[in-house]
DNA sequence: AAACCGGCTGACAGCGCTGTCAGTTTGTTT
DNA sequence: AAACAAACTGACAGCGCTGTCAGCCGGTTT
């Protein structure tokens, strides 16, 4: 059996092309009994409309592009799984597209990417969404994108963030309320946008406890694993070391926990340790870590939404949207002392 | 500026659209000069073929689809990251394809995709890759695909495989050979290939060294955090422990530390812990975990590799490849007592 | 000199849809 | 019952490429 054609099927409900693509279209305006027949006539011939010959007609490419660079592996597979389940409820496909943002020919491919008509419309994650000259290009060439969590958000372009600085605040209150004076501070990477609002959130909390910030217990990391190990290093070898080190994120916290094992020092009893991200390795860690946990997921539905939107004229009224994140607490914190 | 097409092309260069055609897609028989002629024309008008044009009139969608159901995240991450590598060089785009591989409509949505065009061939990942019914859909529609560590590889279709019989049994000797006797074995999931493979390698290795197998010391886990902890629990409470164990993966060996830490079990001292996959957790864990590392990556790209073959006509000769593994030693593993 | 061959090029007919627009039917109003 | 609007349907012209096939050209071969 031949794949059935457009005019298959029409000739089969003896009604014009035109309609059986209305029906399949889901467009308005088909009485209900010839919606039926033409469904009907669908279903005999097992039909399934061409994806190329409905894009060059239609010139579009029902495609999304999720573009990245190298965030976690978690982190990219829930934007893929949030992003992926809305573009299949609208017919869409997911081009993934992981780019190196320091590869000098970056904006030509993604460029490229639109020009050939692969994609309709972009999802920026961090730090791509922080890429003020991707950012530029694609505003210039009118390609309709979303970011993720983007630093600023001065312009109009449509954005997806979280509540970063709140979490940070609620984290901290909560390990001053356990009885935490002395708190340690990793700050994330610099291009990545959680760093000023995390930290924001962090120094917050101590005003809005009265208590005076310790600039010694604050120290740089660049979000990996041996970063967060590295500052832990440091900030444990101080004299008055900190009774908790809430880092930006979980792999510097996991980072932290490691240091803490060799050293000898026991969580949370005489260490209490935070992350944020709520990664895979927040519960497989010993203690496991307290966190905050980001809805990604559901962030990347929301930006793909916010696209589809986009690609459909409807010119969103507010194109933004802001999340909430949630404190996990597990067994790495605790009461001091 | 419009966007240039063929036609503008082909009048600025003073040639047919056929030609340029030629040229774009590097066939045979241009003259070096006419060539030449050409590509200057298409930098001249920064033109870029439209790609669903080309499919309608190829009648191929240059896509290659990605079809995993649930694996972790970094094992999925890699396969994307490598297949897609490979992918780019060919000009093909990756069209990552999530599915649930016990919904019933798993089949009609996997041919959709091929019938509708969207892709040209597909990846099946392990637990996909030994799904029958799957599988056998595919041979009838004449989908072309290659699977990925299949269990069974019997019939003719192109598969990339690892040696894990092979690496378990190597580090089944290593522990042997550490002084190890009583070694414990987590099998992985039924479902997954890897459960006869490295569980045959564990056997082999102490039919090797003449060491009785006791099967006390092997119990069933399902690849998750939570079984290997439910397995260590019962391994850990017999009467003469293991002084190591093995498990079939990362994330039960994760397990397998986390219950020995609760337990004040010293590692490596007391017990020794091994895994398999080497994923991210596996160097974040205290103690770190020492484990086999698996050419994920290499192995999607030789995939994609194949299957490009396959779509040339070439009927490769040999449909399939094979893969060595790597054991990485690490912290949790030494000398018993 | 005729016949031939291989490399090179172009004319043309679609690929299977969608957008446009005009035409036909149906329901509603006066 | 005529007039009109609204709902519905179809004819047709592409969308921008590639495959087919025929034709051309210069250099061999007979």
């Amino acid at each position: 059996m031949a794949k059935a054609t457009i005019d298959d099927v029409a000739a089969l409900a003896g009604v014009s092309m035109k309609t059986v693509s209305r029906v399949v279209n889901k467009e308005p305006n088909v009485r209900a009994s010839t919606r039926d027949k033409v469904q009907a006539a669908i279903d005999e011939l097992n039909y399934r409309p061409s994806q190329s010959a409905r894009s060059l007609a239609a010139n579009r490419s029902y495609v999304l592009g999720l573009l990245y660079d190298n965030p976690s592996a978690s982190y990219v597979i829930d934007v893929q799984d949030g992003a992926l389940e809305t573009c299949r409820r609208a017919g869409y496909d997911l081009l993934i597209h992981p780019c190196k943002r320091d590869a000098d020919d970056i904006l030509a491919e993604v460029l490229a990417l639109v020009r050939q008509g692969r994609v309709d419309g972009l999802i920026l994650t961090p730090p791509l969404s922080d890429m003020t000259t991707l950012v530029q290009a694609l505003v210039d060439a009118a390609v309709p994108f979303v970011r993720l969590s983007p630093t600023e958000h001065t312009d109009a372009c449509p954005y997806v963030q979280t509540n970063d600085q709140e979490a940070a605040y609620d984290m901290t209150c909560r390990l001053i309320e356990l009885g935490h004076q002395r708190i340690g501070f990793i700050i994330g990477h610099p291009d990545h946008r959680a760093v000023t609002q995390r930290y924001a959130g962090y120094v917050a909390a101590f005003k809005e406890n009265d208590l005076a910030l310790d600039k010694t217990l604050v120290v740089q990391g660049y979000n990996s694993f041996d970063s967060g190990r590295e500052c832990a290093e440091q900030l444990l070898s101080l004299a008055e070391r900190p009774s908790a080190i809430f880092a930006s994120n979980d792999d510097m916290a996991a980072g932290v926990i490691i240091e803490a094992h060799h050293r000898g020092i026991a969580m949370p009893a005489e260490l209490s340790v935070a992350g944020f991200d709520d990664t895979p390795v927040a519960h497989q860690i010993y203690p496991s870590l307290t966190t905050v946990r980001q809805p990604i997921a559901e962030m990347a539905a929301k930006a793909v939404e916010l696209l589809l939107k986009q690609l459909k004229g409807k010119s969103v009224q507010m194109p933004a949207a802001i999340m909430s994140c949630r404190i996990l607490e597990r067994e790495s914190t605790g009461k001091p002392g």
